[in-house]
RNA sequence: GGGCGAAUGGCGGAACUGGUAGACGCGUUGGACUCAAAAUCCAAUAGUAGCAAUACUGUGAGAGUUCGAUUCUCUCUUUGCCCA
C-alpha cells in the first residue's frame, strides 16, 4: 500500500500548472450552454494579498466550479482597480513611480492568486491603469457630457491647507487630514459631476427588481438616496431689501402654525446682498469651518446671523417671524432654505434656545392632553395636532402632512414635492494617479472636449510628485495643448476611481475589443453579472455608482439592453484575529509573541506577559494579520480553503484559527491515507458482493445534502459534510464492498469535494485513473426516501422513544406497533389515550391522562 | 436618536416549510502505542441526580399562540452593523 504523505506542494503545482497550460478556465462565448458569470470584487493592488481577499475569492472559486461541474458556461475573470492615492503615496515614500509600483505589486498578487488554485480566466485580466483600459473610459465620460450628464459647478470640498488637495470624507478624520493633521476646510471648487440624481426614482425602483441581493444592502441604498414626501412652501417677506419671496422645502408641513424663524444657508442667493458686509463674511467664514457632512453639522453648535429680513407665516399672515443665515442649512436641499419649528425638530429647538426665539407646541403625543408643552428637547413623535386654528385633530404623521398639503395646494401657497437625499456624484480629483480627464480650456475658461479621435489622453510619466497639491498641474508641457490651431489649457484633475471599477464587469466580457468599452454581442451573452461577491463595506458606493453607470450608458441608447449589473449579490464578512498588546502597550503580531502555560508574553522576553484584546479585523495598524503566503506555504492551498470556509458561514466574520488552520491541514492527510485504502480495495477486486447498500444510500444522501448546501451559500456546512463522508467512509472501508460499488461512489464523492479542494480531488481522481469527463453527480431521491424511517414517539409534547419503523406507515399500526412496544408499557399502562396527533413520516403525539 | 440584524455547550457553529436541539470542527478529559514525549489511534464530552437503565432542566429574560416553539407574535435585556 502506498503509505506516502500527501505532498501539497508538487500536487498544488502541477494541478495549477495543468490548468494554466490547458486554459482549462478559458471561457468563450458558447450559445448552446447557460452561461454563469461569477465575479468576486477586483482587488486593489496594494502588495500582497490578504486574509480577506483569501475568503472573497475562495467563495467565488468554489461557486465557479460548482457551476462548471453543473454544465454551466462560466466566466469567471479577475483583474486589478490599479489607480488610487497608495500607489501615489508610496511612489513619493520611495521615489519610484506609481506605475512600475503598481505593476510590481500585480504581478506579486497574481502569482499569489494562482497559488491558491483560482479557476480564474487569467486571458481576460485587466487593469484600470493601463491606457487599454482607461481610453475607453474617457469615451464613456464623453459620451455622458453629449447625453448631458456630466457637468461642472463649484461645490464645497474637505479641503487639506497643507496638501493643498481634496480629501474624502473618509479620510478626514476628527476633523483633520489623516496624513497632513491639518484642520481640514470647507472650500469651493470647480468639479466635475456626473448626474445620478438624475436617476434617483429609476435607483430606488430598480431595488425592487433585486431578488437576490441582501435586503440589508437593499435597504441602506434605499436610506442613501432617502426619498422624502413633503412639500414647497412659498414665504412671503418684508424688509429692506429687494426680496418678495423665500421657497422653503419642508417634509412637515403640518407644523406650520409652530414657525419660529426662518433659516438660509449661506450660499442661498439672498447672501449676495451682504456681500460687503464684514459680520456676514466672518460668520461664513466661521461656518467653513464645519464639516461637510450631516453628522458633523448634526453635532456642531448652530449659529446663526440673523437679517433684518421678516417672513409672514402663510397660513397666519400676523404671525411675522424673522429670517436668519444658519450653518445647519446645506444648499444642496430643498432649496437651501428651512422653516424652523422648535417645538418639533432638536436642531430647530437648539437654535431658537440660543437666540430666545419663540418654541410654541403645535403636536402631542397621543397619552397627552392639549396643555401639553414642548420642554426640554423637541417631539419629534406621532400625536395629534393642537394650537393650529384648522389644523386642530389631525392625526400626526400621516393624516396630518397630506391634509396641510391639500391646504396649501388650494390656497396656492405650496406644492406637492418629493425630495432626495442623493447628491450628483463629485468625480473630480486633484490628483495624479488616476484616470485623466479628456477635456482642455481655452484662455477664456470655456469648456471643450477632447477629440474622440485623440483618446487616449494619457498620463505623462516623469512627474514630480513631491510638489504640493496635483502633480499635474505643474507638467506644463502636457497640460498645453492645441487643438485645431487654437491653444488649450488641460484638464488636470483626474477621475474618482470609483469611475474605473464602475464599468469593469461589462469589459470582462470583452477584454480586448480595441474600439469600444465592450462589443455588443458580448456582453448581451455574459451580462448581467448572475453573482457578485464582496465585502458590505462597498454596500452604497461602489453598488450604487455601477448601478448609475448602467443606466447612464443605456440612457438614449437603444442598442443597450441592461438595466441592472448585478443579478445577485453576496457579502462576505471579514477575517478577524484577537489583538496583543504588550506591557508598553504597543501593538504586537502573533508571531512576536508566545505561549507559555496559560498566558502569553513577548518572544525572547518572558516577563512581559502580553494582554489579549478582542478579535477584530485584521489590520496592520493593530498587528492582527497573518500573511496568507506563509501560510500557504506551511499547509497548502486546498487546507487553507478549507479552513477558511470551515469555521463560520461566509455572510459572517470568521476568525482566524492557527489551531483550525492546523486541523484543516491534518484532515487532508487522514483523508489521503483513506483514499489509498481504497485505492487499494478498488484495485484488489476480491469479487464480493456488497453487504448492504449503505455505502450508495449514504452517497446519494450527502450529494442531497452538498447540492443543497451549495446553492444555498452554506459553505460552513458542506465542509462538515466533508468531514461527515471522511467519518463514514473510514469505518465502511472496513466492511465488505464490492470494488464496483465502491468506485462508482467514490467517484462521485471526489467530486462532490472538488469544489472546496480542487486540486486534492482531480489528484485522486487522477490517481485512480477514471478519465470519464466530470460533471456534478444527480442523487437518487430512491435512496434519500429510506423505506425506514426513525419515528419520533411523544407522549403529552415529551420525547418518550424512537421507533423505527417502515416509511409511510398509516397511525393505526404506529399504534399497534407502540402498544407493543416494553419500553412505552410504563408511559401508557392504565392510562386511556384522548387524542393522537400524527404527521406522517415523522412523528407521533399521544395525548394521555395523566 | 432612527433603520436593519443577531443572541444555541468551554469555543466556532448545525437544525428542511413549527416536529429527535447541539451535526461538523476546535478545546478538554480518559485510554492505547512509547523508556518518555511529540505525532497518531480509540473513547467520553450541554447541565443536574444516578453504578446504570433513566429522569428532570435547558436555545439571552419574561409572556403568548400551539398537541408540540431555537423557529411564529408581543415586551424587555445585551450586542453588531448602517445612518444621524
Amino acid at each position: 500500500m502506498n503509505s506516502e504523505r500527501y505532498n501539497f506542494k508538487t500536487v498544488e503545482l502541477k494541478w495549477q500548472k495543468n490548468w494554466e497550460n490547458n486554459k482549462v478556465f478559458a471561457s468563450k462565448i458558447d450559445k448552446s450552454k447557460k452561461k454563469f458569470y461569477c465575479l468576486e470584487m477586483f482587488p486593489y493592488p496594494s502588495g500582497k494579498i490578504h486574509m480577506g481577499h483569501v475568503r472573497n475569492y475562495t467563495i467565488g472559486d468554489v461557486l465557479s466550479r460548482y457551476k462548471t461541474l453543473k454544465g454551466f458556461n462560466v466566466l469567471h475573470p479577475m483583474g486589478w482597480d490599479a489607480f488610487g492615492m497608495p500607489a501615489e503615496n508610496a511612489a513619493r515614500e520611495n521615489n519610484l513611480d506609481p506605475k512600475d509600483w503598481t505593476n510590481k505589486n500585480i504581478s506579486t498578487m497574481k502569482e499569489q492568486l494562482k497559488r491558491l488554485g483560482l479557476s480564474i480566466d487569467w486571458d481576460r485580466e485587466i487593469s484600470t491603469c493601463s491606457e487599454e483600459y482607461y481610453k475607453h473610459q474617457q469615451l464613456f465620460f464623453l459620451e455622458l457630457f453629449e447625453k448631458g450628464l456630466v457637468y461642472r459647478k463649484e461645490n464645497y470640498v474637505n479641503w487639506d491647507p497643507v496638501d493643498q488637495t481634496v480629501l474624502a470624507n473618509e479620510q478626514v478624520i476628527d476633523g483633520k487630514g489623516w496624513r497632513s493633521g491639518a484642520i481640514v476646510e470647507r472650500k469651493k471648487l470647480n468639479q466635475w459631476f456626473f448626474n445620478i440624481s438624475k436617476f434617483s426614482q429609476e435607483l430606488l425602483d430598480g431595488l425592487e427588481k433585486l431578488k437576490d441581493w441582501p435586503n440589508k444592502v437593499k435597504v441602506m441604498q434605499k436610506n442613501w438616496i432617502g426619498k422624502s414626501f413633503g412639500c414647497e412652501i412659498s414665504f412671503q417677506t418684508l424688509g429692506d431689501l429687494p426680496v418678495k419671496e423665500i421657497k422653503c422645502f419642508t417634509t412637515r408641513p403640518d407644523t406650520l402654525f409652530g414657525f419660529s424663524f426662518l433659516a438660509l444657508s449661506v450660499d442661498h442667493e439672498i447672501s449676495k446682498f451682504f456681500s460687503k458686509d464684514k459680520k456676514f463674511q466672518e460668520f461664513k467664514n466661521e461656518c467653513s469651518k464645519t464639516g461637510t457632512t450631516e453628522e458633523a453639522i448634526a453635532i456642531g453648535e448652530k449659529i446663526g446671523f440673523k437679517t433684518n429680513l421678516v417672513a409672514i407665516n402663510p397660513l397666519d399672515p400676523s404671525q411675522k417671524v424673522p429670517v436668519f443665515f444658519a450653518n445647519f442649512v446645506l444648499m444642496d436641499y430643498g432649496f437651501g432654505a428651512v422653516f424652523g419649528c422648535p417645538a418639533h425638530d432638536q436642531r430647530d429647538f437648539d437654535f431658537a434656545k440660543k437666540y430666545g426665539l419663540e418654541i410654541k407646541t403645535v403636536v402631542r403625543p397621543n397619552d397627552q392632553g392639549d396643555k401639553f408643552i414642548v420642554e426640554k428637547e423637541a417631539y419629534t413623535g406621532s400625536g395629534v395636532i393642537i394650537n393650529s386654528d384648522f389644523l386642530n385633530g389631525l392625526k400626526v404623521p400621516d393624516e396630518s402632512i397630506i391634509s396641510t398639503i391639500d391646504i396649501l395646494e388650494k390656497r396656492k401657497i405650496g406644492k406637492k414635492k418629493i425630495n432626495f437625499r442623493l447628491k450628483d456624484w463629485g468625480v473630480s480629483r486633484q490628483r495624479y494617479w488616476g484616470c485623466p480627464i479628456p477635456i482642455a480650456y481655452d484662455e477664456n475658461g470655456q469648456v471643450t472636449t477632447i477629440p474622440k479621435k485623440d483618446l487616449p489622453v494619457k498620463l505623462p510619466e516623469n512627474v514630480d510628485l513631491n510638489s504640493k497639491g496635483n502633480p499635474l498641474d505643474y507638467k506644463s508641457d502636457w497640460k498645453n495643448i492645441t487643438i485645431d490651431g487654437k491653444k488649450y489649457i488641460r484638464e488636470t484633475d483626474t477621475l474618482d476611481t470609483f469611475v474605473c471599477s464602475s464599468w469593469y464587469y461589462l469589459r470582462f466580457c470583452s477584454p480586448s475589443e480595441k474600439t469600444y468599452g465592450f462589443k455588443k454581442e458580448e456582453i448581451d451573452y455574459w451580462m448581467p453579472v448572475d453573482q457578485y461577491i464582496g465585502g458590505v463595506e462597498h454596500a452604497i458606493l461602489h453598488l450604487l455608482y455601477s448601478r448609475f453607470f448602467m443606466k447612464a450608458i443605456g440612457y438614449k441608447n437603444k442598442n443597450f439592453i441592461f438595466d441592472e449589473p448585478f443579478k445577485g449579490l453576496f457579502t462576505q464578512g471579514m477575517v478577524c484575529h484577537e489583538t496583543y498588546k504588550d506591557q508598553n502597550n504597543q501593538w504586537l503580531s502573533p508571531d512576536e509573541i508566545d505561549l507559555s502555560g496559560n498566558q502569553y508574553h513577548k518572544k525572547n522576553d518572558p516577563k512581559n506577559i502580553v494582554k489579549v484584546g478582542p478579535s477584530e479585523s485584521m489590520s496592520k495598524s493593530k498587528k492582527n494579520v497573518i500573511d496568507p503566503e506563509s501560510i500557504m506555504n506551511n499547509y497548502g492551498a486546498d487546507a487553507v480553503r478549507l479552513f477558511i470556509l470551515s469555521d463560520s458561514p461566509p455572510e459572517k466574520d470568521v476568525q482566524w484559527s492557527e489551531q483550525g488552520m492546523v486541523a484543516s491541514y491534518k484532515f487532508l492527510q487522514k483523508l489521503w491515507i483513506l483514499h489509498n485504502k481504497i485505492k487499494d480495495k478498488i484495485n484488489n477486486d476480491s469479487h464480493v458482493e456488497s453487504a448492504d447498500n449503505n455505502l450508495e444510500k449514504f452517497t446519494n444522501q450527502m450529494i442531497n445534502k452538498i447540492t443543497n448546501n451549495l446553492e444555498s451559500f452554506s459553505y460552513n456546512v458542506i465542509i462538515a459534510n466533508i468531514y461527515e463522508i471522511y467519518n463514514f467512509l473510514i469505518k465502511e472501508i472496513e466492511k465488505n464492498i464490492s470494488s464496483k460499488d465502491l468506485k462508482e461512489n467514490y467517484k462521485k464523492i471526489l467530486i462532490l469535494f472538488s469544489p472546496a479542494i480542487p486540486h486534492y480531488s482531480h489528484e485522486c481522481f487522477e490517481d485512480l485513473k477514471f478519465s470519464e469527463k466530470i460533471s456534478w453527480p444527480e442523487a437518487n431521491l430512491d435512496f434519500i426516501n429510506n423505506e425506514k424511517i426513525d419515528y419520533v414517539i411523544q407522549i403529552n409534547g415529551k420525547k418518550r422513544s424512537i421507533l423505527n419503523e417502515s416509511r409511510d406507515i398509516d397511525e393505526e399500526n404506529l399504534l399497534l406497533k407502540i402498544k407493543s412496544n416494553k419500553m412505552l408499557e410504563k408511559y401508557l399502562k392504565n392510562k386511556s389515550i384522548m387524542k393522537v396527533i400524527f404527521v406522517k413520516n415523522r412523528l407521533i403525539n399521544l395525548l394521555i391522562n395523566e
